[in-house]
DNA sequence: CTGTATATCGTACGCCGTACGGACTAAACA
DNA sequence: TGTTTAGTCCGTACGGCGTACGATATACAG
């Protein structure tokens, strides 16, 4: 697992073929399916690890929003340590693993300061269902160039078409990805909360 | 591009490949590369395509959270329209083609409205990445059994490190989809207003 | 008629996942 | 002790993949 995280990392998850595994490993290629029945487990295994990076929920000061807003925070930088495979969060049949314990704890925690069953439930799924979606938007337009270049991109497109766009350009490049992730955060919160308004 | 839509919609993406698509046609592989540089634009075309379903937002009545909460509701049917395809939206290196045309008027029609338009440009990314993470958990979940099988999976837990998922178990598995996206739409939108909660 | 562009194709290379069966090793048991 | 068993590793092979390269055929411009 080490040496296909850290191959993933370093190369992207492309780069992790059992094959190609194997051969890091110096090892063959068949070996590896004495400790995996098929390459899907590998992979599974590798969300498995990485989802374990959430930890658990510890906060416990504050009231449920400050907690359900520090869940959906870890789940981001969670993905953002390996953002090569931020993809296998998007793509994964399930939130399994470390995940499901962070979901079971949250739902507990909110149930605990009195927040119903079914608005827990909702809470936790939109929050989580916001966090992989922004990190899915967020990791690719990272590594598409820096601010400026990112400015440059929207100041060219065709002015008659896209005059706001164009004109927010520079507001548009220059949002700070953890302004804008904890601005949607805590709208989303806010609203179920029925709390004052977000930015 | 029709035959490569149909093929991805009926056996999965992974059944779209160079080949295969070439077979269908009756056609020789290379054939196709004077038509797409390389497999990567073809899937591009693909996306570009699909995201077409996204439409004009041309919703003018209501205030500026209708239209946001229209272009949410959109941008997820868009997607299920082609569930197989869900997870080109969320690799995509950016949103491009026809998602490109309703950022633009989105942001338009909220800045006609009052908004400024930082909070315009962040309402509309926030809207974005939660109706994307939203599509992305509900498809494979979608897939993988109907509310009886969900349900029971859910309720088999460990009963003592998973409380309250278990003993939500019939809530969380009747939560309809539609509901639930909702849910989190209007509470992200409400979020953004300052106006009411949510549910 | 001749040249040029466009569409199609056959072949080949190096990848991929993995089914199958064999070889070696170490522990469990007789 | 010898024997069996389970676990590990491996070589080979099959069918699929994307696509570089070069040849061919067709159509149209001059």
């Amino acid at each position: 697992m080490d040496t296909a995280l850290r191959l993933a990392d370093a190369e992207g998850l492309d780069a992790v073929s059992m094959r190609r595994l194997a051969r890091e490993l110096d090892v063959s290629p068949m070996s590896l399916y004495s400790y995996f029945e098929a390459k899907n487990d590998l992979v599974r295994a590798m969300l498995d690890v990485v989802s374990r990076g959430l930890g658990p929920a510890d906060v416990t000061d504050g009231d449920w929003s400050e907690h359900l807003a520090e869940m959906g925070r870890r789940m981001r930088a969670a993905i953002l340590e390996h953002p090569r495979l931020a993809q296998l969060f998007v793509t994964a049949p399930a939130l399994g693993g470390r995940a499901m314990y962070v979901v079971e704890d949250m739902i507990g925690a909110l149930r605990s300061k009195g927040v119903p069953g079914e608005t827990a439930l909702r809470a936790v799924y939109a929050v989580t269902a916001y966090a992989i979606g922004f990190v899915a938007q967020e990791v690719p337009r990272r590594d598409r160039g820096d601010t400026a270049s990112r400015q440059e991109a929207l100041a060219s497109l065709p002015g008659d078409r896209f005059p706001n766009l164009v004109e927010l350009a520079e507001l548009a490049a220059g949002f700070a990805s953890d302004e804008q992730f904890e601005s949607g955060l805590t709208a989303l919160i806010a609203g179920y909360a029925g709390g004052s308004p977000a930015q």
